[in-house]
DNA sequence: TGAACATATGAACAGATATTCATATGAAAA
DNA sequence: TTTTCATATGAATATCTGTTCATATGTTCA
């Protein structure tokens, strides 16, 4: 068997030219990893938690620490990962840093999965 | 120091006020926790591209595994997911099992998503 | 300059999770 | 009924990830 024809499956294929034909409309491999990597970044409490407690508001790290009740560590930590994925921006005021979310996608998204979870 | 008293946060809040304005408006702890395990489904490559091939297709599980180049059991541990999380539906033909997507929110948040990654 | 405070970050640990393997369930055909 | 095929599922494992602790960075004020 040739490396190429590996099996990955050890049933056949139900309908061999539908599956050819989807293999190419689907995107890009890595089109799809940054999505995933886009919704693991909402896909946590805390973060989810943040963004939550950012909507409207500009809050420095030490009140968002507060607000959830969790220690400044934890916090600056999933703020990074949210500056990363581009879901927050921040700035500095002297001693203090203010985070606010970046643009309003992120609102969207979260008023499009509260939909989907009243719905159900 | 009493116990509902404990010290989350070295600092001091910045804004005491504002804080608990916003802890009020917060959702539920539960309502966001949902959510949250809403999107951690959304954030996996493997979800994601079963989520892609069935845009607007029927698939049984041998072909998405297909699709996907990947063995028939992992498939279906990822589909239990997302039937559980009502974001996939099936139903049986004969030997095989079909699965489509359950709703268009399902692919209006992941709209949503490609659109903040094409724009960053 | 040094003390005090807010935030960031590296390392370590504990808990979560995706895949694989082996096997069970369920349906159709012989 | 027995065999064959498609799918589901439990257990085990390896990897990933969130929190904590200790500490570093950077800013203000005395």
């Amino acid at each position: 068997m040739a490396i190429h024809d590996v099996e990955h499956c050890e049933c056949h294929m139900a309908n061999p030219e539908h599956v050819s034909k989807i293999m190419n409309r689907l995107p890009d491999e890595d089109e799809l990893y940054d999505l995933a990597e886009l919704f693991k970044v909402f896909g946590d409490s805390t973060r989810i938690r943040i963004l939550s407690a950012l909507y409207g508001e500009e809050l420095c790290v030490c009140d968002i620490a507060e607000v959830l009740s969790m220690n400044q560590s934890a916090i600056s930590h999933q703020l990074k990962i949210l500056k990363q994925a581009k879901l927050v921006k921040n700035r500095r005021e002297g001693k203090q840093v203010y985070y606010s979310l970046d643009d309003n996608h992120v609102s969207t998204i979260i008023a499009m999965g509260l939909e989907h979870i009243e719905e159900h």
